[in-house]
DNA sequence: CTGGAATAC
DNA sequence: GTATTCCAG
């Protein structure tokens, strides 16, 4: 054998054995892994998790969140979308359900009855359709924040549906999104649910070869804009939020790729 | 797709 | 609270 062949086969064996490993990882560990922010894949978008203001990161299988219990809702809620997660199953809409991993108590949906605002997905359960658990795994409150109707329905539905564009034009994306949690906000219900004056979402992809980023922040209200119109840096969306995001990335491309506010990369239609 | 609400049990 | 049916952006 020559020396070659030898490193080229411990090489294999690394490969086979970090696959295997993780195959029969239970989801507890994996969750272990996740929130410990040291799996790194190749070819996936997985775990890049923001930091959390709050000090309450909760992982579910389909997604992981940073509850704010002063505004009883997620701060951010962040989550892959594969290509193969894409599906049309329709699965019928179960009810909200309080989410007993938050440990501070979540919001009982009871506060956006009659408030005129809908329950609005962070987590699009669009977005969970490759499995029942998954998708019902969604209808949790600390995946929901109050959103207009035309606002809910209109702008920010267009973008849920053009990340589920680009997650199959792509080959998949990693998401992370919520409400900006500051200044004067509305609140709604017994527990004061806070209302958000703006909502952000943050994709990364890590896919293609090139990595790239792509933030939008859009006020509280329908619009019909275009929504490239909408762009800004991800360090703008930072500034507001106080959230770090990607910070696991190398500092030079992680600060190129957050202050700029380009969508060259990124096919609108 | 994104959702609410009325009604009956 | 759950299930069904009907409704709107």
């Amino acid at each position: 054998m020559t020396k070659r062949t030898f490193y080229s086969v411990i090489a294999i064996l690394v490969v086979l054995s970090v696959y295997s490993y993780e195959y029969f990882l239970g989801e507890e560990e994996k969750t272990e892994l996740i929130s410990k922010g040291k799996e790194t894949k190749e070819n996936t978008n997985e775990y890049f998790l923001p930091t959390s203001t709050t000090g309450q990161i909760v992982h579910h299988n389909g997604y992981s969140l940073s509850y704010s219990e002063v505004h009883e809702q997620a701060e951010w809620v962040a989550y892959e979308l594969k290509k193969s997660h894409l599906s049309k199953t329709n699965f019928k809409r179960p009810y909200f359900e309080i989410d007993k991993a938050v440990k501070t108590g979540a919001a009982h949906w009871r506060n956006y009855k009659k408030s005129g605002y809908d329950r609005g997905h962070l987590c699009p359960a669009g977005d969970r359709r490759y499995s029942q658990s998954a998708h019902n795994e969604t209808f949790l409150t600390s995946n929901i924040s109050p959103q207009e109707h035309k606002f809910n329905s209109g702008i920010w539905n267009s973008l849920e549906q053009k990340v589920r564009y680009w997650a199959r034009k792509y080959n998949g994306i990693f998401v992370i999104t919520g409400g900006v949690l500051k200044g004067e906000m509305k609140t709604i219900g017994d527990e004061d649910v806070s209302v958000p004056n703006q909502f952000y979402k943050i994709l990364i992809d890590n896919n293609t070869g090139k990595t790239k980023m792509i933030a939008f922040l859009i006020p509280h209200k329908n619009s019909n804009e275009s929504l490239y119109k909408f762009v800004v840096s991800v360090d703008k969306v930072e500034i507001l939020t106080g959230i770090d995001f990607f910070s696991e990335l190398e500092d030079d491309l992680e600060n190129r790729l957050e202050t700029s506010s380009s969508f060259k990369e990124w096919d609108f239609d």
